[in-house]
DNA sequence: TTGTAAGCGTTATCAG
DNA sequence: CTGATAACGCTTACAA
């Protein structure tokens, strides 16, 4: 016989009456109190009959009274995309250790800012943006909250950020390397930070090694699959092509590569293909994705600790400490380019030579 | 000039004072309550104040008093898995609009139980369970919670359901009509209804047409790429290999593609292969997958739309009213069957015949 | 039509 | 060390 009303939740007070204290002792055994001092039997009893009444806190009223809500948000462009359900991932994992919810959402069929509402009506305490450009989201939105940035500096922010620049270099090194000349580059029209410190990291190290990029084969697309597949098609549709691309991310490489492969273009042979954030899909396509990996989850996982420090009253300066590292990973799409000469006929053609 | 304290969030009781009214007039006027009866202009200048005050309902306190907190959470084993991110955005989207979160949380590093638990804390008003075999939960977790299962008949919870044992049907007869009678199944061992009502269909299918699938072609490994590629690898590894396989999900039949094409086997040329759940990156390998596609997000919306009802005090028999139809989408890895034949030279060992 | 007042389940500050 | 008691911000009878 638990208690009066089976319906009802266990709440301090039915505890309280049942141990014969009242409710505000139990809830200072029970609230987990360092300062506070309660006779060992007392506590031993409270303790027995909570669990033997099945009773659990009500994190809504301790939120009111807290002023806290224990759950903290994340705003992403597009939780499809691998890379950041691994941020959201990794957030979750050292939210959930300190006893926070995350409230993950992405902003396909949304705005942040829309987004960004419906999170403060729910009193989360604070949020990790990633990828949809925090600087430009209305200020009173984020005020009084607390926020991390993710791959993006901020004046105003505390973040954490892949050193996305050393990514566009590694891989124009990489294809440079390998003696490429003839580069494209495929990515997305956007003020997203890390997208634009991977393009500017890539066109950098090119102009370094005095090569050239023609304006035809810079491609802006939407960061997906279709997108790659759609710049890709156009870029084989001109008889100039490139022999080597760099994709601004994973999914935008994997769209290029199905195009090229559905040209009959063969990869590596006729075309390599260098892609970024090492998505587990990256090494399941064939031939496996040559890619820039970076740290989603670690990324996400120190987002999360930053804003918990934060939300402890810390006071955390703006600027990241560090830009975690990237490293490139070779696999089968990059290659040594063949000679220039002319496509095969249909599907794969008959290659003349390696 | 918003408020004393610029610090503190605007209340109910600031707009009060500010417009010259009791402080339970602005929550009948804020709370949208249907049977508040106030003086138009009475309202008009609540609203007035409480925009220009910037004022948002705290969630918690309204939640705490209603004895709801609006939020659902939705529990199922690897958002990883699109499928499953896919039945988590259905649900999101249609509880976003009737106001609701959905905390989503899967059990890779955690069992359901205790995910279970945690939401509990968190007081959602209900939870959909999807591929954790929710018969198996100890009860006393879901008592007093709304719950709706997804791809599991029960007893107890309404539910919404795909049609699992058409999809192993869809997938048996193409491979049937195509002419091949040497078919294996990739799936895992578990008791998760879904898996299993796709698996039951197929072999169902094979019987009728009095087709039979030797011991060593039936593979359990994990429903994951990596699953899909040591089931193929080891299958592959024999002398005598079947010409079809059908895989309990498209993780796994990428996995098993993956390594039909490391070792060098040509799909659909050598072996067939049926994915089921027609993720979008089935169709983004090469060849694209062969899958009988499941409406995902019409799961999770479904599903979400139940749990609405039946918090809304709505009875809502537990048996799912009709399974969501499921189709096959014929691509690129399945074809006729070639006359049996050796393979090719290294790796696998020279084949004399099938 | 509007104001008063009683909670919702906690936490936290005080006296005893 | 423990028990009243006052919030927390809001909803909702009920009274004026």
């Amino acid at each position: 016989m638990p208690r009066s009303d089976p319906s009802r939740p266990v709440t301090t007070h039915d505890v309280a009456r049942r141990a014969g204290v009242s409710q505000a002792t139990v809830s200072l055994v029970l609230s987990g109190n360092p300062r506070a001092r309660v006779a060992a039997a007392t506590r031993e009893r409270v303790m027995e009959v909570a669990e033997a009444l099945g009773y659990r806190p009500n994190m809504l009223a301790r939120g009111l009274v807290r002023g806290r809500s224990y759950a903290i948000g994340v705003v992403v462009p597009d939780l499809t995309n691998p890379f950041f359900l691994d941020v959201v991932t990794g957030a979750q994992r050292v939210a959930a250790e300190a006893g926070y919810a995350v409230l993950p959402g992405d902003t396909r069929e949304s705005t942040p800012a829309r987004h960004l509402e419906a999170l403060r009506a729910r009193q989360v305490d604070g949020v990790i943006i990633d990828g949809v450009g925090a600087a430009t989201l209305p200020h009173d939105l984020l005020s009084d909250l607390k926020v991390v940035v993710v791959d993006e500096p901020s004046e105003r922010w505390p973040g954490i950020a892949s050193d996305a620049l050393a990514a566009g270099r590694l891989a124009a090194e990489h294809l440079l390397a390998l003696g490429h000349r003839r580069l494209a580059f495929i990515g997305p029209a956007t003020d997203v930070h890390g997208f634009r410190m991977r393009e500017r990291g890539f066109f950098q190290a090119l102009r370094e090694a005095g090569v050239a990029l023609p304006h035809e084969w810079l491609r802006r697309v939407p960061p997906s699959v279709s997108g790659g597949q759609r710049a890709m098609k156009s870029l084989l549709a001109s008889a100039d092509r490139p022999t080597g691309v760099f994709c601004a991310n994973d999914l935008i490489a994997m769209g290029a590569l199905k195009a090229a492969l559905t040209a009959g273009v063969t990869v590596p042979r006729d075309l390599s293909i260098v892609g970024c954030d090492d998505i587990e899909m990256a090494s399941v396509v064939t031939p496996e994705l040559t890619t820039v990996a970076v740290p989603a989850r670690e990324l996400g996982a120190r987002a999360a600790r930053l804003l918990l420090r934060q939300m402890n009253g810390e006071q955390i300066a703006a600027k990241p400490a560090r830009l975690l590292p990237v490293r490139l990973v070779k696999r089968g799409t990059t290659a040594e380019p063949r000679e220039p000469q002319g496509t095969g006929d249909r599907e794969q053609g008959t290659a003349v030579d390696g």
